[in-house]
DNA sequence: TGTGTTCCCTAGTGGTCACTAGGTATTGTG
DNA sequence: CACAATACCTAGTGACCACTAGGGAACACA
């Protein structure tokens, strides 16, 4: 019964072609489609879980049937698959912002995460829901959320050594607790700021603990 | 189709006998059958989720059929609000085992609360699980989930604004954000301590992260 | 203008799952 | 011993859902 959409669509909102193809203009509207289905994918994945939606469900919001969905990603994993990756890339794009690559710079950006987090809600729950979604079990997902948690928290303990050895933080710290903190109170935040609907803030959160690390151990 | 008929009490009110029957041992294999079903949801809820988990596999953890599972619990959200319930019960109690009701005391408990957990670690993945699963709908589970950590943020608030008062913590202290951080530490290890396996410790982690508060507050 | 490729559709199909209907063995009670 | 409540069981039922089969319109290119 669906009557067919006809294509009005606007051609100048392809974005940037990162791949640079041989020729042809042809696969922009199929390119488009899998953009729509992607984002609605991470919106409903971040509001319901993987398990709690369904393909139907995304392909609507995309615009598209089901079976639609199916002719770009083959399976409902590919496209949760998919999703991850690309959330993948740009959280990383948003750490790799950090004026220099000494410690303290890194903690010092730590502070402002929150606030970053908050300016992307869909990306964070989506981080959140899934994550929790695969705590136990042997899948894909979970295998890259144990990885990216254990890469972050070197990132981050690295980052303290590197602080303390130049002597700006004191001798006494210890920096994989200090890490494992860090990411606790990044990741406790992110659950409060979101079941409490906004009202406890990860921006001011992250701005304080970060503080008060340094008034523990800066060196002054 | 949408009318259930409920038993004569209502699911959620599992309260010690409430219904005095009128004695006698019969209900003694009903009892330990009703709790053999409810230790398989726990343990199986908190692996896999509420959505992830068929009413098949719990019965037959529990030694039973589906249909005799519904027997004691007439829907699955019966079921799942049982298990909450029972879970609830058993860490206020935890939660209680202060040895006075100062302020100090409780933020005192709080540096052995991971230790706690870690004994736990069942009931610990029960509620990451939910929590994160039922973090925006609006059922009932999001709800309970949602007061709980009001209260709790305003418990420990008050514990800070208790011994700030009292001129043990210093005068700067905030006890709203501490209470925020406090908690976010604690959702934020738990979160670490299971996808690593063990790995990351929450006893430590909590310790430390008390201790650090008093370094950073403690008026000497 | 013919032809192949891309993209998306309709219409299933099989599997899983929560839940129901109705029966029955066991057990406590009058 | 009659009988009634308890605590299950077998055998469905309908709903949902991921995925398939096969077709067709639109478009690029020869």
């Amino acid at each position: 019964m669906a009557a067919r959409r006809k294509n009005t669509k606007s051609p100048t909102d392809t974005g940037p072609a990162r791949v640079v193809l041989p020729a042809g203009t042809r696969q922009s509207r199929g390119r488009a489609r899998r953009k729509a289905v992607l984002q609605a994918a991470r919106r409903l994945f971040a509001q319901s879980g993987f398990k709690g939606t369904s393909l139907m469900s995304v392909a609507k919001e995309a615009g598209i049937t089901d079976a639609g969905l199916l002719y770009h990603f083959p399976t409902k994993i590919d496209l949760l698959l998919a999703v991850i990756e690309e959330g993948d890339r740009e959280q990383d794009l948003a750490l790799s912002r950090v004026p220099d690559d000494s410690g303290m710079a890194l903690i010092e950006r730590m502070a402002t995460f929150g606030a970053d987090l908050e300016d992307d809600p869909v990306l964070t729950a989506l981080d959140v829901t899934l994550s929790a979604e695969h705590l136990q079990d042997e899948s894909a997902v979970n295998r890259y959320f144990r990885e990216r948690y254990q890469r972050f928290r070197r990132q981050i303990a690295n980052a303290f050594t590197d602080a303390r050895d130049k002597g700006v933080l004191s001798k006494a710290t210890d920096p994989k607790t200090e890490a494992e903190l860090m990411i606790a109170v990044l990741d406790g935040l992110r659950l409060q700021w979101i079941l409490s609907g906004g009202k406890v803030s990860m921006a001011t959160g992250m701005r304080r603990y970060v503080q008060s690390v340094f008034e523990r151990l800066k060196v002054r």
